[in-house]
DNA sequence: AACTTTGTTGCGTATAGTGGAACAAAATCG
DNA sequence: CGATTTTGTTCCACTATACGCAACAAAGTT
């Protein structure tokens, strides 16, 4: 394996619950010799990636993580809008809103916002599962090539997040209703009775779409609180891909039942 | 050069302003053979480090970036809490705000936030340069141990940023009071007439300090105004620490004339 | 004081990363 | 539209680098 994926694969050990991490314990989650680990932590701290704390002798993030995190902000601008915009719904609905990317065919959790709800739908931020399992994933690949997405998957799409397994056809055909009306909605994980819906975002040029969904327990949204929820929503990215320059939302988009 | 190195370093080539780069570009920035970059920041892309424009050929930061800024904030929490203070600070005063940690001797700017004022004091996120020379550099100083402190610098201190030059002794001296009084102030950069004052926050354990400052221009500010603000940070500033648990921020601390 | 647990250091080996040059593919230009 | 520059990838031989193992040191536990 190489030094880069190493260094990778460490820094994924954090979380935003542990936040700090001996060698050991990398070496052990990593299945890495600790010599090597212990030499690969130690430069990383001395190149800004990690700080140590010279106590407990164990790492935490260090300050070049926080600039990296900066320019993926300054990049991708529209993140700024949308984690607003999602904070805005969450607060007015209570539910728990999601901000996820695409990374080949798996949706990557950028950042969650916890509802008022006392049923939480608790998402670690850099969760990855397969995109197709989630209502913002199913977003993000309809704004991709039908060829693009058969590249990803295999015929039978299964996943522990997915109640009953389906067939890529079916996700294409899936895909094209949804590109039609800017929307997707899917179970949340293996929930019974929980939905979400989720919509996606791009920028004027070539840039990264990016997506976000609101999640809710059925049985405590009645059918008119669904429909407030998915027009708040639809407006909410109408809102953004305007500002941004979206082709996807600049247009018309067709209604369709919930 | 290791492998790290060199991502890291390409990491370092973007900045808020430049945001996408190429191969070539990178190569001649760092002076490293076009085909190691080539493959390198092709594996950085597989790994979410960076992202590539099919289009362009050109990267741009990946969603790792984001997670990893996530996850310094997570763990400094203190962050939020400057990062929303300076924010009320600049809009209340109209100067500019700059934020910032320290990496051995240096000072390393984590964001700036820009006043009303039509003088500004631009200094990008990342920049980094000699503590000693900076209002919020001498406040996390004064935090360190005097012999922490002889260890980072030569007897003589020099900075392009500095006016004129003065001794690692007269520093010393200079973090005691800065150590009574809470708060440093120094003139920013070379610029005539321009002046900042600076503090530094820490958390309960023996979490890494933040800094902030506020620099505005010495004629369009009156003693008292002068006065106001320094009152308003320190006031913040406290406020934070208390909340945070900062042990020099909890106790008293001696008034020092302006 | 014996015993975990945790982190560092040497060392031989083999792999992974390096620069140079040749090659391919765009973009730029006359 | 063909010539020329610019930009990115691939191949290859060489070497440095990063690896695991094991011994060691240091701190925390019992």
């Amino acid at each position: 394996m190489s030094t880069l994926e190493n260094a990778v694969a460490i820094l994924r050990c954090f979380t935003t619950e542990r936040t700090e991490l001996g060698v050991s314990r990398v070496s052990q989650d990593l299945g890495v010799a600790k010599s090597t680990v212990s030499r690969l932590m130690k430069q990383m701290a001395e190149l800004g990636l990690l700080a140590r704390d010279a106590e407990s002798r164990r790492y935490r993030a260090g300050y070049l993580m926080f600039q990296l995190g900066s320019l993926y902000q300054a990049d991708l601008r529209i993140f700024d809008l949308v984690d607003e915009c999602v904070l805005r719904l969450v607060a007015a609905t209570g539910h728990t809103g999601f901000i996820g990317v695409l990374d080949k065919g798996d949706l990557v959790s950028l950042r969650t916002h916890q509802g008022a709800h006392p049923v939480r739908y608790v998402l670690e931020t850099g969760r990855r599962f397969p995109a197709f399992a989630a209502s913002l994933g199913k977003a993000l690949l309809a704004r991709l090539s039908d060829d693009d997405v058969r590249a990803f998957y295999p015929q039978r799409l299964e996943s522990e997040f997915l109640p009953n397994p389906f067939t890529l056809d079916e996700l294409i055909a899936e895909l094209a209703v949804i590109r039609e009306c800017g929307w997707a909605d899917a179970q949340v994980g293996s929930i019974p009775g929980a939905r979400a819906v989720g919509v996606a975002i791009g920028g004027a040029g070539r840039q990264q779409a990016i997506g976000f969904s609101l999640s809710y327990r059925e049985a405590s949204v009645t059918g008119l609180q669904r429909e407030q929820i998915l027009a708040t929503i639809l407006g909410a990215a109408r809102d953004i891909g305007i500002r941004t320059g979206d082709p996807h939302w600049v247009g018309e988009w067709k209604l369709r039942a919930i």
